[in-house]
DNA sequence: TTGAAAGCGCTAACAG
DNA sequence: CTGTTAGCGCTTTCAA
């Protein structure tokens, strides 16, 4: 096909061998420069080079994924929004895979596709990919994925019946703990927890964690509002919390519903902080400088990325190793101006 | 290799010879099976797909492009960050490359990246893409890219010396424009602009929209204060607007930066949209829920990385169809709480 | 409608 | 240190 379609005097790409010929050496000997292996002379390897750059040679990478079995890529299962976890875990898993070495491949998923991350793992696979991430899953159910390269799944505890996976980013239930906490030592009675779609893992440990700090010091469990991690969806069911006199205290999920669920108790005349506090979880850079600025849990996504993917890659080129569970990362509770002391006296001014 | 490196009983991948000699076809007929080609009987058709399944045969796509000549995929140059903007561009992108069949290859560029643009294209020339999306790029200066495959540029005015380039989702002067007439027509005597990064060709239009809506009403320009987009960079730079008794009305390049000025602007003891009336730009999801909610200028970004997609992959399959530019898509002002007519008098008044 | 033969451009052994 | 020989698993002719 190459230089068929080429009408004119126009060269068609340069293959190694043309290379060989300028550099007056063996086609395998460019093989050798162009992936940098020894046991070539400074001179020949200066002279492949010099021919390579006149002829604007490129290594054909499928040939040399066809010849060495290995595509040298990552596939990514992202979720197709642009919110602020999946997008920045997304980015943070390029840059650290160009580190590697290793290109990135991305499907993205939305919530109630059909296929599902079991069909956007499949089409990885079809593309063909050396080991794949899976981003924030939800979950669909144990998924035996038949893969038979190693996965990272970040942010879930693994559901995936596979052979080779290694996990990062779990640990959510701790942070959410202490957010929770935080709201506590304030003297509020209780917290209200405004959860993220009951399928995430992440909302499902953001919950437990919640739980985890309420059973611990003998509070009530409120019944939990469910939101979509939209502020729209924030808004909408925190409407209910914030009419309720006896939510003084509330965590949610992430930035974008806290900052719905402020929306909405201020809409409903009370005062954050004064009458109700709200906690988020991201840290979202807006976060900061919103009215008021947001108490939050700040998630580390780049070393979250960047320590999964090293060892997806560790994985990937030592299939004997053992599947592995990265450290959890340093997360750190944002203390800011919407969270404040429970309101005094009989619990709650009555305001309507 | 397959076969060569397996020892026991394990069997490697499943070729398509596999499937030929399962299916009692020739080899070449799966090929057409598996390509949809026509000119293959029902009845081999079938059993070709039976064993393929059997098999759990998958199409080896490097030994394709190998063949074809073609990878099926395109390469997407993004910024690596998960500002809304960039990363619904990118999320739309890989949508819209799945309904037409392609695969989607990454590359993410840090501002002040050393290699930049150019390097990330290369990159993605390196491991073989069939056409590539520059994504909101940034000017490098004049880029000649030495690229043999179409490229479509999102949100700049193809700065880029190459064959066949196809743009998209430039237009953002227009809005500007219409953000700006906005604060104009509520009775403002000038607006101030909080700018962009002046290299971001996006940052440029809006400016340039600013600047003409100002000029065709004949009203003083006010000198650009510049952020770098984030809520951060808002909120510094926002406080010299917010203490300065003559702004009355600011447009912000984008809803980040907006959302940072309103709390330089609260801080500084005025109120919004009392004294002060702001304008955003890209209408984030958060930006009807924060205090008060957004005036903005809404984006489609689905719609450009679709529109972008079809006519980047139109060119791909056509080669000799002319570079195009996508029509300009629908964007859309969407009036809030943050602007409000000016204050009237020497100082501010109360609104209606 | 089907199949045989000939590569695509590279890496993997194995010799020199 | 360097080259030779075989394929990798497909698609592409071209012939049947």
């Amino acid at each position: 096909m190459a230089g068929a379609t080429v009408s004119g005097g126009s060269t068609s790409a340069a293959r190694s061998v043309d290379v060989a010929r300028l550099a007056g050496v063996s086609q395998k000997t460019v093989s050798r420069v162009m992936n940098n292996e020894p046991y070539v002379s400074e001179d020949a390897r200066r002279r492949v080079l010099e021919a390579a750059g006149a002829l604007g040679y490129r290594l054909n990478n499928a040939a040399r994924a066809l010849a060495s079995g290995r595509t040298r890529s990552i596939g990514v299962v992202s979720l197709g929004t642009a919110l602020y976890g999946p997008a920045s875990l997304l980015m943070g898993i390029e840059r650290a895979a160009r580190d590697t070495g290793y290109a990135v491949r991305v499907v993205t998923t939305l919530e109630g596709d059909a296929a599902g991350v079991a069909g956007a793992v499949e089409s990885l696979l079809d593309q063909g990919v050396d080991g794949i991430v899976i981003s924030e899953p939800i979950d669909e159910g144990e998924l035996a994925l038949n893969v038979d390269v190693p996965v990272l799944v970040i942010g879930a505890p693994a559901p995936y019946a596979a052979p080779r996976v290694v996990t990062a980013g779990v640990g959510a239930d701790i942070l959410a703990r202490a957010a929770t906490e935080h709201l506590l030592d304030l003297g509020h009675r209780t917290v209200h927890h405004l959860a993220g779609p009951p399928r995430w893992y992440a909302a499902r440990d953001r919950r437990e964690g919640w739980r985890t700090a309420l059973a611990a010091r003998g509070r009530i469990e409120p019944p939990v509002v469910t939101g979509d991690w939209s502020a729209a969806s924030g808004y909408l069911v925190g409407r209910a919390l914030a009419e309720d006199p006896a939510v003084t205290a509330v965590f949610a999920a992430n930035d974008d519903m806290a900052i719905g669920l402020i929306r909405a108790v201020v809409e409903a005349g009370r005062r954050v902080p004064d009458d109700v506090s709200v906690v988020g979880y991201d840290d979202i850079p807006v976060a900061a400088y919103v009215t008021p600025p947001l108490t939050t849990v700040r998630q580390p996504f780049d070393a979250v990325a960047g320590e999964g993917l090293r060892l997806l890659v560790h994985t990937i080129e030592n299939p004997d190793s053992d599947a592995v569970r990265a450290s959890d990362p340093p997360v750190e509770l944002v203390i800011r101006a919407s969270t404040a002391p429970a309101p005094s006296g009989p619990a709650q001014a009555p305001r309507t």
